[in-house]
DNA sequence: TCATTTGTGTAATATTATTACGTAACATAT
DNA sequence: ATATGTTACGTAATAATATTACACAAATGA
């Protein structure tokens, strides 16, 4: 994660670090509640970070969800295409990037003349070690 | 809009028929108050109908704007994936399906040992008429 | 210095969604 | 017909998420 370089106000470095320390997404709401040591009290000031951390492309939001995520790649931070498959046992999102889908939706939007600003995937479903797990579950009983 | 012949409740079917005859995507408080002369008092009437409906693949819900919408498409009421590209400036949301990018993503998925269940595309900018709109506008002044 | 922008803190409020409980309608198998 | 299981309904209360409004402070830049 690039991000230390980067020139934030003390709230959003606190709200950036959280989200960077957890390894699953959190609400605006559990932020604060993790962030009232350090002096966090209304969801204001939350949501004021989490703006400003998402329009420089290094957390983003996951709509189906109302939870926010640090962004998983190193260096390149699109705010243009996010994609993200988030397994609903665990609640781990695990972020991709695809070419091949950019180009397509980029396509399509030309195509019917709509002025694409930014995209979100989002895929629900269950991740590979939480399918092993009710594997095995099940295979035991 | 195939809908006719689905055997629904009468609030589900209150609900699908205000969606069908809206040219914007709702929220489940602003159907609730268009249905309140229907006899509707509660949210619960509103989101029990909706998910149901839902299941059924007739009305989608935008995930990144908490609203709720009808299919576009006349038979094939897909769950497993489904576009919109919502315009920021009108409101409304036109839906897409597309082959090619529900295969890039099923690919991505079985390669990652991730089970999908539904994916969900959502394009956010400004549609066709939105933009001429505005180039008249700005040539006017 | 002055003006502008950006961020802060607090309070109040708006919007979206769910839980809990009891009842009614419906299908269908005995 | 009656028992059973499932689905839907209505109401109330509450939880979870997000925004508006206002006053002030710090950083930025001419
Ligand atoms: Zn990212
Ligand atoms: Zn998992
Ligand atoms: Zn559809
Ligand atoms: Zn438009």
């Amino acid at each position: 994660m690039a991000t230390a370089e980067l020139k934030l106000t003390k709230n959003q470095r606190l709200v950036l670090d959280l989200l960077c320390s957890s390894d699953a997404p959190m609400s605006a709401y559990s932020i604060l509640d993790q962030l009232r040591s350090e002096g966090l009290r209304a969801p204001l000031q939350v949501y004021r970070a989490l703006d400003k951390l998402i329009g420089l492309g290094v957390v983003h939001r996951l709509e189906s969800m109302n939870a926010f995520v640090a962004c998983a790649h190193p260096s390149c931070h699109s705010v243009e295409m996010v994609g993200f498959a988030i397994c609903e046992t665990c609640g781990k999102a695990l972020e991709f990037a695809d070419n091949d889908i950019a180009e397509i939706l980029s396509g399509w939007a030309s195509a019917n003349g709509f002025a694409a600003k930014s995209t979100s995937i989002e895929i629900k479903g269950t991740c590979a070690s939480c399918q092993q797990a009710a594997e095995s579950a099940s295979g035991a009983e």
